[in-house]
DNA sequence: ACAGTCATGTAAGACGTTACATGATTGA
DNA sequence: TCAATCATGTAACGTCTTACATGACTGT
């Protein structure tokens, strides 16, 4: 059995909201988890692999002559891993690698203008997130009886929209620093 | 030439800021830039040898008798590229990886207790967390003539001060919300 | 004398993405 | 008929961390 990592834990976790394939789990990361956590098919079909190998999960195959599908289920010894897993806790805060500010931090090598721009153009692609946020909280609103993990999703879309605001109030006020900052000088 | 990365063009800026070697930038990295881009010994020296081997960077070695060091110099070709690089428009905003809401997703799994548990000792950590933000601030307000980055590296704390206490709202509102959830179950 | 800091470097492996290959089913 | 979707999978590559090895200099 090898190391098991986050992501992992994260396949293990979303064996236990309905998603069965790996399709499907991969179409789940991609709209509510995609805020927090990424994982590719690279990484998805060798994960499930191993599960069942390591007894955690178990598959059945639903081939019906040539179109191929696996069905992955959680094993009792999953569903103990993935509540340990939880339990654990978290040392640190990772940081975040961040484009923008990596190259705000050399601005002293860039026009105010164009530093600016940056900084606008961040903040409209937070806007779009903005709203992405809210079309999936409606999704999940409206399916919310069918789901008993809704409230927890909502938490964290919660973050992802407190978050992205704060962002863009950051922008909003850098940029008007840097147009007064420009003026005196 | 291989392909440069954020990671390379981050070396590249750091030796405007006056460090020169290697153990120099590694410093400068864990101390400033901590918060939004870590880089370690295992990509830091291979790198710089990269920059010289492409013209961006000259080494000076003042290796003393058997005490090694080498201090790297930006070339014009360098600088041109740097600004280049800080020009070039930020696409997407990478999603970063967050444990705490991973966990917080699958929180169905786990006692109302042990999930705020989570939350409680995460707020903890961001408290530490804004704590030595505000050390580098003083650090880089004291030295503020000396440096004419100051006005933007305080650009990139400020961020990552208002990030933190977002978040530290965030979660005392989560516990809350947990907390009056569960008294009406 | 000895701990801490300054300083360079590499090898193994963990982690993850991208690009590709394959093919059935479904609906317009 | 043809595009989109459902579905599985891998190989190559990029990126990065960890752990280790080495040794001089500095201050107490």
């Amino acid at each position: 059995m090898t190391k098991y990592n986050n992501t992992k834990y994260a396949l293990l976790g979303l064996l236990t909201t309905g998603c069965r394939t790996g399709y499907a789990i991969k179409q789940m990361i991609d709209t509510s988890l995609n805020h927090f956590w990424k994982i590719s098919y690279g990484q998805i079909y060798p994960t499930l692999k191993q599960l069942v190998e390591d007894g955690l999960a178990t598959v059945k195959e639903t081939s019906q002559e040539g179109r191929p599908k696996k069905e992955y289920f959680l094993t009792p010894k999953g569903e103990l891993a993935l509540q340990a897993w939880l339990q654990s806790p978290i040392k640190e805060i990772p940081a975040e690698k961040n484009k923008l500010l990596l190259k705000l931090f050399f601005g002293r090598h860039q026009s105010n203008e164009d530093t600016t721009k940056q900084l606008e153009n961040y903040q409209q692609e937070l806007q779009k997130r903005y709203e992405t946020y809210e079309e999936i909280e409606k999704m999940i609103t409206s399916h919310k009886n069918e789901e008993a993990d809704a409230t927890y999703w909502l938490f964290t879309l919660d973050y992802g929209k407190r978050m992205t605001i704060a962002a863009m109030e950051w922008c909003e006020d850098t940029i008007e620093k840097i147009r007064n900052w420009k003026d005196d000088s």
